[in-house]
DNA sequence: AGAAAGGTGATTTTT
DNA sequence: TCACCTTTCT
């Protein structure tokens, strides 16, 4: 068959083990994707497998379309009918179809992590609790619960705090429902719920072949999500490497990976050991610096890629000399500039970088940080059409009810929710019975009919998502009060609004917009045929293969970031993504840290230079003096971000 | 009562 | 750099 002529015999086991379960623990840059895209082509045109029986979940929707791609190029149209995306995108449309079950409405709005803040806000507020924890270290609590299957009701209490996290967890779930609204956790906990209820959802959904990419960095809740759709016909494949098990902190669990064997009966494993993509010398230095990790299965990467260069350590004095350095060495290649990346521990690094970047004019690209929908302006008008959508989602009304400023302010609304609560109706139906409270004064009064009006109209005709987007911005005003603005930030804002417009205009209905919007991942706006840099972090990096890497800020406490300096899972975590930065480069590995930055001086270098081995590291010509670090580092008070690992092991 | 202006503190990673 | 809070102005 030649589907299999181009792949290595451990890759096309991958594919021909069709039946069963299946855990291919596959190292970076050895070909999963491949080995995923072929065997649904090889399921599809061998095992004649109709396409529809087939789900295939990705980490982003980016790898979903690329995959459909790849697989239409090798067997045609008939790829079309596979199902594929990210397990959220999978969850949000059995929930549009099943979600009644659980008493939502089948317009349900998604919330993002910034709804889910100010809904809790909200909540903090309205009760008047008391709580030292900001309403975000809140939210990654709650969120933390539900990736763990843990409910409201069973939610642990050990002291005065976790008391109140309790408390308010169930009126956040109370008011997500009234808001007829999910966040991203609700998604994945709702369709289990779902199909625990439901055998004829569960049938529905049964697909009989069932494939998981990135499978280390799936958390219990998609787990379960996979033992119900794979237990009737028990055909699932996950692909996974332990190695890069990076999503800890949204609730991932590497022992999905590492006890697979123990849950899945039959189990058969593939190891694919062999890499494609990088040099011997930057596999040797990655693969040394993953061995000191613990929570391992463990293999041995090899690749038949050439010796290649050492990597490079770069000292800079601080955040400034370092960014210009990167520019300095990406000049003196004179190659395009899609061959570069420069990956960060945290969004707020790219600042310098890009700042060094413009100074000589060199294009580039940002993935992640802020992202387009997350934009205020953008928000906005999204929360318009939620609320078009939503009539119940009180969150989105919120934020747009007095935007452009109508004169609704805090009072005003405090009466409108008074009456919405007594007569237990949504808030955006007070608005239509505004003449009998009393409270509110007959000229606001006007003015919220006008608002209700205004958008009554567009709710009982929705058209295009472009054109109702256009009409939105010209009659609420929203595009007069931007023009108004004298700041140069506004006619940012209004091109920004002409790209959502324009975006828009590629959906039929405005469901579809929505639904595609609020599942987008970071990596999903980027475009590999760009001919820019790519300034990114290094989790958004996952999947990803650059010619040419830099990794900066690897100081300790910035990367390993300090918060994990307490917990070896967490420290190995930083490893493992550490090991993913590495492992995207082919040719050339350059690392870089700053001894001060951002009022921090006398920072160390990261633990994980050491971990390098030393005949594959060289120091940059402009290290300082050996003397001069060996004093630095006796003068250097580490407690500051060094979580009292004090390390003074520098050669 | 609502808007604008001015000051202050905090910044891990993301579906 | 930005989001949030307080103070001051209309």
């Amino acid at each position: 068959m030649e589907i299999l002529d181009s792949l290595n015999p451990e890759q096309q086991e991958a594919v021909t083990k069709t039946d069963g379960y299946l855990l291919v623990l596959a190292g970076a840059g050895s070909g999963k994707t491949r080995v995923l895209t072929y065997k649904i082509a090889w399921l599809i045109e061998h095992k004649k497998v109709k396409s529809w029986d087939i789900l295939a979940v990705t980490f982003t929707n980016k790898a979903a379309a690329e995959m459909k791609d790849r697989i239409e190029k090798l067997i045609g149209e008939v790829a079309k009918q596979v199902w594929m995306g990210t397990f959220h995108s999978f969850c949000a449309r059995l929930l549009r179809r099943y979600g009644e079950l659980l008493g939502y409405s089948r317009n349900f709005t998604i919330y993002d992590a910034d709804d889910s803040k100010n809904l809790i806000k909200k909540i903090i507020k309205d009760k008047g609790l008391e709580i030292k924890i900001p309403p975000k270290g809140i939210a990654g609590k709650i969120s933390k619960a539900k990736n763990n299957f843990i409910l409201p009701d069973k939610y642990p209490i050990y002291d005065f705090q976790s008391n109140r996290i309790k408390e308010i967890y169930k009126l956040y779930q109370e008011a997500l429902k009234s808001n007829n609204a999910m966040d991203f956790d609700d998604l994945l906990l709702n369709a289990c719920k779902v199909f625990q209820e439901s055998k004829e959802a569960l049938g529905r959904f049964s697909f009989k072949y069932i494939l998981v990419d990135e499978y280390q960095d799936t958390n219990k809740v998609q787990y379960e999500l996979l033992k119900l759709l794979s237990k009737k016909y028990g055909n699932l494949t996950v692909v996974g490497d332990e190695d890069q098990s990076i999503y800890g902190f949204r609730g991932a669990d590497i022992g999905n990976i590492l006890h697979f064997e123990k849950d899945f009966p039959q189990i058969h494993i593939v190891r694919l050991e062999e890499n494609y993509r990088s040099t011997q010398t930057i596999l040797k230095a990655a693969s040394a610096v993953v061995s000191n990790n613990k929570f391992r299965i463990g293999k041995e990467l090899w690749t038949n890629n050439e010796t290649g260069n050492k990597l490079s350590l770069y000292t800079a004095r601080n955040a400034n000399e370092e960014a210009r350095k990167v520019v300095e060495v990406i000049k003196k290649y004179k190659r395009p500039l899609k061959d570069f990346t420069v990956l960060y521990r945290t969004n707020a690094q790219s600042r310098v970088i890009e700042e060094a970047l413009r100074r000589e004019n060199m294009p580039y690209i940002i993935v992640g940080g802020i992202r387009f929908y997350e934009r205020k302006e953008i928000k906005d008008i999204l929360a318009y059409l939620r609320v078009l959508m939503n009539p119940d989602d009180n969150i989105s009304l919120a934020r747009i009810i007095n935007t452009p400023l109508r004169g609704i302010g805090p009072k005003t609304r405090r009466f409108l929710e008074d009456y919405a609560k007594k007569e237990r109706v949504p808030i955006y139906f007070a608005l239509k019975k505004v003449n009998k409270i009393k409270k509110i004064i007959l000229r606001k009064q006007k003015v919220l009919k006008k608002f209700f009006k205004l958008m009554e109209n567009h709710r009982c005709k929705l058209g295009k998502p472009a054109k109702l987007i256009e009409n939105i911005l010209n009659e609420t005003g929203y595009l007069d009060m931007l023009r108004e603005e004298e700041a140069i930030e506004a006619e940012s804002r209004i091109e920004n609004l002409n790209e959502l417009i324009a975006g828009a205009g590629e959906y039929e209905t405005l469901e579809d917009f929505i639904e595609s919007v609020s599942l987008l991942t970071n990596i999903d706006e980027w475009d590999e045929t760009q001919t820019r840099v790519t300034l990114m972090t290094t989790h958004n990096a996952k999947g990803l293969e650059f010619p040419i890497v830099f990794i900066a800020g690897l100081e300790e406490g910035l990367f390993p970031h300090s918060s994990s300096f307490y917990d070896e899972a967490e420290l190995e975590e930083e490893r493992r993504l550490f090991h993913v930065g590495l492992t995207r480069a082919k040719e050339r590995v350059y690392l870089s840290y700053a001894q001060s930055r951002r009022g921090y001086s006398f920072c160390l270098p990261s633990r994980f230079i050491d971990e390098i081995p030393a005949d594959t590291l060289e120091m940059s010509e402009e290290l300082l003096p050996a003397d001069f670090i060996e004093k630095m580092h006796a003068d250097s008070h580490p407690a500051h971000r060094m979580g009292g690992t004090h390390r003074f092991n520098r050669r």
